[in-house]
Formats: C-alpha cells, structure tokens, sequence
DNA sequence: AGGATTTTGTGATTAAAATCACACTGCGCC
DNA sequence: GGCGCAGTGTGATTTTAATCACAAAATCCT
C-alpha cells in the first residue's frame, strides 16, 4: 500500500519496523489486541505539525516511520529544539498523562507514519493493562532523563562550542551501524543546530569553519566527519 | 516522639501532613496497608545528602517533613540546582523506574523527614498494585512537566533579570497561605539563587540591588516582598 | 536551466555578563 | 564583646558571543 508522500503504511503494529526497546513490543496478546483496536494510522508528510505547544492534549502518537522535530518558543519567537525523534519514540505521553497542555510542538521533518491513540481510550487501556502502565513509567523516567540531559547541557555547559561537540558526539553515539560510528547525516540547517543548542546561527557557522580548520571534522556534501573524537571529548567536561 | 533534630517522627503515612496530590494518597486499603509494610521511615539533619548524582538506584524516598535541593554538577565543579523540593514530594522516582543512575544529588536544606522503598519491593508493589503504576506514570509526567519549566528557563530566557523575576515569581505562587501570597522567606544564598537560575553571584547580587532601587522588591532580614508584582510580570516574555 | 529563495561564511561592532578584586556587613560562637 | 567567617555590595576590566551587515554558495522549483 502506497501513499501520496511515497511511503508505504505500516498497517500492523506486530509488524512495525520498531526498535527493541519501544513502549508496545512483546505486549501480551490481548493488549496487543486491544491496542490495535483502539489505533488510528496516517501519514504525514514533511512540515506537518502533529501537536502544537500548548494544545489541550488528544492523545499520544506512536511515531512508526519519519523524523519528528520537538521544539518550544518563547513570546518573541526564540525557539529550543528539545529533542529529534524518530521511529519508535512516543510523542505526547508527558501531556496526555499528565492531562496538561502539550509542552512543545512536534513538527514533522522527514516524512512519516504515526499511530494515533485518543486520550480517553488509552487511559482506560492503561487501567485495564497494569502491565503496560508500568512501562509507560519506565518510558515515562526515560523522557524525564533526555530533558535532563538538556538541562545540563544548557545550564553547565560553558561554551558554544563544548556544547556543539558534545551534541556532534551524542549523534555519533546513536549511529547503529558500527561502521558508521563516526559519520552522521546533516540534516539539520546551522539555525536549527543552533536552536538545539542555545546559541545563533552564526556562531554555529563559526564553529563548523574552527572544527574543520582543526581537524575535529569533515563535512563532505550532507556527510559529517568525526576526524578526532578524542580532542571533541576532551572539549566537554560534563 | 521526638528526635536528636528536634523533630516530631511521623510514623503512620496515612496521618503524613503532606499534600493533596501527594503519590500515596487515597490509596485502596491493601496497597496502603503493602506500602506501609515495605516502607522505612528516617531522619535527617541540615545538609545530609539522601542521593548523590551517578548513583546506582537504591529506591526512592517520600519526603513527609523538611526541604531538599536537588542539584547537578559539572566535572569543572559548576553546579545547578534543578528543584527546591518539600514534604510530599518523591525523590528519586525517575532513576528507580528506569533503573539508571541518580541524575541529581538530593541534599537535605532543612531537617526532615522522609520514607524509603527500596527499588525491588517498590517495583514488585507496582505490579501488583497497576492503580499505582498510573500515579506515578502521571506523577513522572509531573516531573517531566517541571524539568521542561526548567529547559525553556535556560533556554529562552533572555536575560538574568528575566530569569530572577521569573524565579521570585513562582516562588510567590506556592505560597499557600493568600495573606502571604506577596511575600516569601529568601532561605537560599545569592550563591544558591545564582545556581538555580545559571548565572552568578555577583550578578544575583546586582539584580537585587536594581529590583529594589526600582522598587519592585523590598528585603527586610530574610522576608522579601513583592512590590510591583505587575512589573516583574512584564519583565519576563515566555 | 535559470531565477528565486534558503542557507552559509565572515568581518566589524556592540552589548552584556563573567571575572577579578576588595571592602563591608551581619551573625554565630567562645 | 570581639574574633572569625560566610555572605554580600560594587567598582574596574576582560571576555565572549550576540548583533548587524552583506556577499557567496547551495537548494529548490517549475
């Protein structure tokens, strides 16, 4: 089955392509059952918005293919990315358990496939699925770890650029390839980089032309480089 | 019953003074009657340290009396406070759910009094009692909830002075008391307020001597009050 | 392919807070 | 009461990255 966006829908969610680790996997049957029922899959391409910071919450969308951008704005139209989410991660859980507004805006940037779970019936799937409502905790203490992961990067990170080697490094780290440890895809504009880390586009640019005159990286067309990991970690003192 | 900190020990959690929302209450009678057969009850002075950041997960601790700064710190020894916890609160409930090192160090800033679970009987109470897995499924989306207040403080705030007021006022809204609503006890240092907000002393120290030139606050001993509440509103933007 | 629009690179300038330095205050304590 | 010390106030200086400005390069689009 083919859509607009040239993907194909994952209609099963047994068969979604999913990492190990994902909130639904080796559910027992009859949650699994229960689950499918109360699902709805669509597809979204680049640009879509899924949620907007500060909507009442619907519900939480189990991303299943694509690239999901979280990001939150201030008034004067700052914006932080938090986190880049991809296939498998749960977009909304923090909102929809907490019954409070969505906390960011989730923005497709690679075209997708989500699995929508409506508030009211995924409460009453959690109650009737004890089992279930404790992995949505552990996922729950994992998100609240990432957050604090960006606490710390924005608050005891000293300089820019300690702060982009160390984002260049927790990409690498999330390479599954092993041959490819050391190279990652840019996908992201330095203004959106920046955004990530809490500085402006410029000193990104500048930070790209030092760690290239250092032979920290190299970038060859969307390709990034690490040339010399040691000297990015030792850049970071967190 | 008293103790060497002259405090009153709280033996029964059911009689604990805590909160509404407090995790534990309203609970079916067996998960409580559970609960109070896995619990253990201590005391502790000014200063004693409950957890310490990269710490395996011992358990968690509920907090019935006192106050606890939770903080992270840098390599280089630069340190930011994360949360002013008080009684009612549960500390340590992310890192035992997803069995992953402390990431904050909880140390005691007033005497107390607080409940440990160990981890295991904590996790085997989960699954017994699902009911439960969903309060503190809701109370980590809290958490969450409080650790994105925290991001978008560091990351959008523009400004120190944006960030004090911004601070001074979420401390006049957990007030209880409405008579008080304007006023609060500074118990922190400029040090301390310094790490919570990622700045430094000498410029807390500075924000103070200008908010009260402008008067928009007035300091007698340790009260401080807010005299244009209004202004320090307009200060902030996110 | 070619024009439009993003995105990137880089210099010059400015603004802002960190740092350094040191005096002062208030408080606990013997 | 006065010693000692943690905490505070404030000036002078320095550092750093933000801001402004604009050109160059890459990309998107039909």
């Amino acid at each position: 089955m083919r859509t607009p966006y040239g993907l194909n829908i994952i209609d099963d969610c047994v068969a979604c392509p999913v990492r190990e680790d994902h909130l639904f996997c080796n559910l027992q049957p009859g949650a699994l059952q229960r689950l499918n029922g109360i699902k709805s899959t669509a597809v979204y391409p680049k640009s879509a918005v899924l949620f907007i910071e500060g909507q009442q919450p619907r519900g939480i969308f189990v991303l299943c293919a694509g690239k999901v951008k979280l990001s939150t704005s201030s008034k004067e139209g700052k914006t932080i990315i938090t986190k880049l989410s991809c296939s498998g991660d749960v977009l909304g859980l923090n909102a929809t358990m907490s019954n409070r507004p969505y906390e960011v805006t989730a923005e497709m940037v690679e075209a997708g496939q989500a699995n929508f779970i409506a508030r009211d019936a995924f409460v009453s799937f959690l109650r009737e699925f004890g089992e279930v409502a404790v992995r949505v905790a552990e996922q729950l203490s994992r998100n609240y770890y990432t957050a604090h992961e960006e606490i710390k990067i924005l608050g005891l990170a000293t300089s820019p650029s300690e702060k982009l080697a160390k984002l260049l490094l927790a990409w690498t780290d999330e390479a599954k390839d092993p041959a490819k440890k050391l190279q990652l895809r840019l996908t992201l504009t330095h203004e959106e980089i920046a955004e990530m880390i809490g500085t402006t586009r410029e000193t990104v640019s500048r930070l790209f032309s030092d760690f290239k005159k250092k032979q920290l990286v190299q970038v060859k067309g969307v390709t990034l480089t690490i040339r010399d990991k040691a000297a990015l970690q030792r850049m970071l003192q967190s």
